[in-house]
DNA sequence: GCGACAG
DNA sequence: ATCTTGTCGC
């Protein structure tokens, strides 16, 4: 397999990461609604590392919105493009999580990305940065609350809480499963919050996490392990679905 | 000023 | 993110 290299340009330090961050932050579209939740595609996005080898394993993983059942995957391999810094984490995966897009043949329909759209420092996080790249609605369904205040959604599935910067709602808790700790899901591109959130949870029948980061998670760390040469576990297949 | 802080 | 087995429970 090839692998992706960082791209000629790209930014090298976190002064350029943040003037870069600035420029595209102008292109983000915030008034749509989105997709209707259950029609079209939905494609889920994730990446492994291996800091070892300072190699990224990006998956894309394209669901059928009404079934949930995999239209189609991709994967691509590639170096690590940038430190991890809370703020700048797009730097560090979009030229893979791109390749791996790129790849697809289906029509990805809704981005859902693991980490953050709007609740980020400067209100430009992962899933803003991928979905004004690709012109395509994106959501941020992240398994933490970053550096921001909430109080516990009620313990039913569906409820919500307001995620809070500064007194700004920025995104939302929102509990997927009865009892179960809330994911913390944001807006990206073109898409509403009330839009977002109404997406996670109909990609939640089950689990905690979105089916769509369940699939890209498990497909990246088989790509990242078939790119290390490692020999299958002894179990067969790592975790089942 | 220092620490915390998506993945 | 990643280091990591078994185990309790539906």
């Amino acid at each position: 397999m090839t692998i992706i290299e960082i791209p000629a340009g790209w930014p090298a330090d976190e002064a350029a990461a943040l003037a870069v961050q600035r420029e595209l932050r102008e292109r983000l579209v915030r008034d749509e609604e989105g997709p209707a939740v259950g029609e079209g595609h939905v494609t889920g996005l994730d990446v492994a590392y291996d800091d070892e080898r300072d190699l990224v394993a990006a998956a894309a993983v394209v669901l059928d919105a009404r079934t949930l059942e995999v239209v189609e995957e991709a994967t691509a391999v590639g170096r690590v493009s940038f430190p991890y810094v809370p703020g700048l984490l797009a730097f560090r995966e979009v030229p893979t999580v791109l390749a791996a897009l790129d790849a697809l043949t289906a029509d990805p329909g809704l981005l859902v990305c693991d980490g953050y759209g709007l609740a980020h420092p400067r209100r430009f996080g992962l899933a803003c940065h991928l979905g004004v790249l690709t012109g395509r609605p994106s959501v941020g369904v992240a398994k933490n609350p970053f550096a921001f205040a909430y109080e516990e959604p009620g313990p039913a599935r569906g409820d919500t809480s307001p995620l809070l910067a500064h007194g700004e709602e920025v995104g939302r808790a929102v509990r997927t499963r009865a009892g179960v700790k809330p994911v913390f899901v944001s807006a990206g591109h073109r898409v509403s919050l009330a839009g977002a959130c109404a997406h996670t949870l109909h990609l939640t029948p089950r689990y905690r996490l979105p089916e769509t980061t369940r699939r890209a998670d498990s497909l990246c760390r088989r790509a990242l392990a078939e790119a290390l040469g490692d020999r299958p576990s002894p179990s067969g297949t790592p975790d089942s679905l």
